[in-house]
DNA sequence: CTTCATTGTATCAAAAAGATACAATGAAGC
DNA sequence: GCTTCATTGTATCTTTTTGATACAATGAAG
């Protein structure tokens, strides 16, 4: 296969990398009213990953998170925010990284890139579900959306970077106003509330949520959404807010 | 100067060294009712910076946090937190190590280890200023304390460091109890609002200041502090918390 | 036209935060 | 010793925010 023949001089010698440093990227949804994270499974393993990646030499490291989850999702200028860099000393660890390469046919050399130290800085990402269009990279064969209450095993310390977000993401959500960026244009009000709960991991009281959502002066009313339910239609709302 | 010839050495080679990471340290204490920084100045030059330095091949990012600090400060076991990771591709500037170099007398190799760009993680330390002891690294001849209000212009993007340091330690003050780590083991209540006035940047009710504090059930109360005043004598406090 | 789940809003109570007042205190001034 | 004075600890009242509950309006099904 010369895909892979690319592949292996790709992945055996990556000079125009800056060293030492990646990225992983905690990647947040909202369908159905649950929160999903994207995963990727690399090829002929079981292993799962954060999607990630390394920062061209003269790149920014924003640049970098932009241009890495770009390539995973399809989607331009996403919400995203550093929340900690995961640097301790046995995080890595080589014989993943052998097996994932095997199961693309690749041989690691002993010098090659990957089997360096790398400290990792961590991103959340909040995306529009409706708008991803989520794409595996060379290495894996899936990139799919898992609910965070089926989070499989993931690669070296990747489950506790995404529970450090998760606990960013907590703490920063009224600062924030984070949540919107999970929801397409217009949504309900009901949705909202849903959101706030599943990230909060706790029950809100509907009128008192309501309440406090308006008094923020950030929504603006549109029109009804008929549901067809039996009941009556809730109005459906857009974010006016400045404050990113 | 032998000791030149040791540490042309060194900075012309640092073998032992994790690439295009550094480690920038925003470093509070409070003294007389004034949050002070520490900063250090470069031999022969006039270029201040903090306190910083690099992570070696297999310490954790933690350790190697402390260490930097610990050399500087004299201190063990520093509260410190990261904040965040300053990456921006055109924060280095070559001209700048070849002049602090050069206030060393070395002379930077084209390949030198410094030259290559570096991603700064930067922490916030906060300090009991009684007990540390600044001390100057080996290419600078001052580590002293500043008044937060007098700041010099920094090196490279280190007053932008600073700024986004107390950015986070405003938002993150009623979080973590931050401020028991600037005083020493008792104060008076005085001086803990004093200390919150200064890291907000405003002043605040006295009265309810009191009670907030008391009302988080992590103050003892000592006996009171002879001052020698002519008012009455205010109590000292300690903290009891577990909340580190 | 009744039923029913849901939605928008009002209302009352409890808690937190803001503003002000005041007695207690420790030393200085006389 | 007595008064004065700035500061401290606490109380009180008001305002705002939050929590809990109630209720009328609504849109479709039966």
């Amino acid at each position: 296969m010369t895909k892979n023949i690319d592949l292996k001089e790709y992945w055996e010698n990556k000079p125009q990398l800056l060293p030492s440093v990646s990225i992983d990227c905690v990647t947040l949804g909202f369908h159905n009213n649950q929160l999903k994270i994207l995963l990727l499974k690399y090829k002929n393993t079981d292993y799962y990953a954060l999607p990630g990646g390394f920062i061209n030499l003269n790149e920014d490291l924003e640049d970098a998170a932009q241009r890495i989850l770009e390539e995973r999702t399809g989607l331009r200028n996403i919400y995203l925010e550093q929340f900690h860099v995961f640097g301790s000393n046995n995080r890595r660890n080589d014989d993943t990284h052998r097996e994932i390469m095997a199961g693309c046919d690749i041989e690691m050399k002993p010098n090659n890139f990957l089997l360096n130290r790398f400290i990792s800085i961590g991103y959340y990402a909040l995306i529009d579900f409706t708008k991803a269009t989520p794409s595996p990279d060379e290495l894996s064969d899936s990139c799919m959306w898992y609910d965070l209450d089926k989070i499989p095993t993931l690669m070296f310390d990747h489950n506790e970077i995404f529970r450090k977000a998760l606990e960013t993401l907590r703490t920063m959500l009224d600062e924030k106003l984070i949540g919107f960026n999970l929801l397409p244009e217009t949504f309900t009000m009901n949705e909202l509330q849903n959101l706030y709960e599943t990230i909060l991991g706790e029950k809100l009281v509907r009128s008192n949520f309501q309440r406090k959502m308006l008094s923020l002066g950030i929504l603006e009313r549109i029109e009804k959404k008929m549901t067809g339910a039996a009941n009556k239609a809730p109005y459906l709302y857009r974010f006016v807010g400045e404050a990113y």
